[in-house]
DNA sequence: ATTCTAGTTTATAATTATTCTAAACTAGTA
DNA sequence: TACTAGTTTAGAATAATTATAAACTAGAAT
């Protein structure tokens, strides 16, 4: 699917300089067929896996960081304590189920706006974030 | 308007023992005309403006997660590494401007929505939460 | 009223997530 | 091949929050 060479554009294409962890990151984040949920720590698990060549903890911050600024991946408001990101960078929405802390998608067309109001003076519209947080029935 | 005497009461009715720490915080969160937003640092500032009787840190925090769990407050969603907290309990949506990390709410009557997906199979809909994240024009 | 006890508060230590620092390294140009 | 700006790294620093355990207190029992 995503070859080295497409992830490489795709790092240039954003100013960011193909380095070889920033290449391995981005293939363990772009090269899945789902919309991939993960913090700093999971994606730290998943890149350091046994065997692996080591990235840095602070490198996997750095690149989130730059992959972000870039429009590669979104932060996913939730109110948990740490962050999270996803791959999904279409505006969508999500399900939050508090007691396994696990987001799941929505898709963009399953929620309709009928109303929505004006920002205030000065400001526009950034992005529309719908949360349904869950509980057991 | 919120005498001594009614959150006496409100905190007797969620089993919490009306200590005068959480009779002063009780205070200074719902004796208010507008909804309150805040976060355990403000509320400490508030709280423990010079010269009032001084209330730790730790009960700060131990307060507004047993009035969280009461009910009678609300966690909101940002993507801001401290939790924000509402006196506005009932289901309401918010602006969110990531410059200022000011929130401001929406009442619910400005935010329609003719369709919401089914939630996953033996889960139900505990909250909606719109965020409109905002940006300068 | 006095005593008792479970619940609460407190200062402080510990933890967790994240950011900073500055030295070592590297991609890519000259 | 050398250079330089950008990048990575280990580890320190910071920020927000939670845990600990000793002192205190509300309110029931005596």
């Amino acid at each position: 699917m995503h070859q080295k060479k497409e992830i490489i554009n795709k790092l240039r294409s954003s100013n960011l300089r193909p380095t070889k962890q920033r290449i391995l990151i981005a293939k363990k984040l772009f090269d899945k067929k789902e919309t991939f949920h993960f913090t700093a720590e999971t994606l730290n698990k998943v890149v350091n896996r046994k065997g692996q060549t080591k990235i840095s903890l602070a490198t996997i911050y750095n690149t989130v960081e730059a992959f972000k600024k870039a429009g590669h991946i979104r932060e996913i408001l939730t109110n948990n304590s740490k962050s999270y990101y996803d791959t999904n960078i279409k505006s969508h929405h999500h399900f939050y189920d508090p007691e396994t802390k696990k987001l799941t998608d929505i898709d963009y067309q399953e929620v309709i706006l009928k109303k929505i109001p004006n920002p205030p003076k000065g400001k526009k519209i950034k992005d529309l974030e719908v949360v349904i947080s869950l509980q057991k029935k």
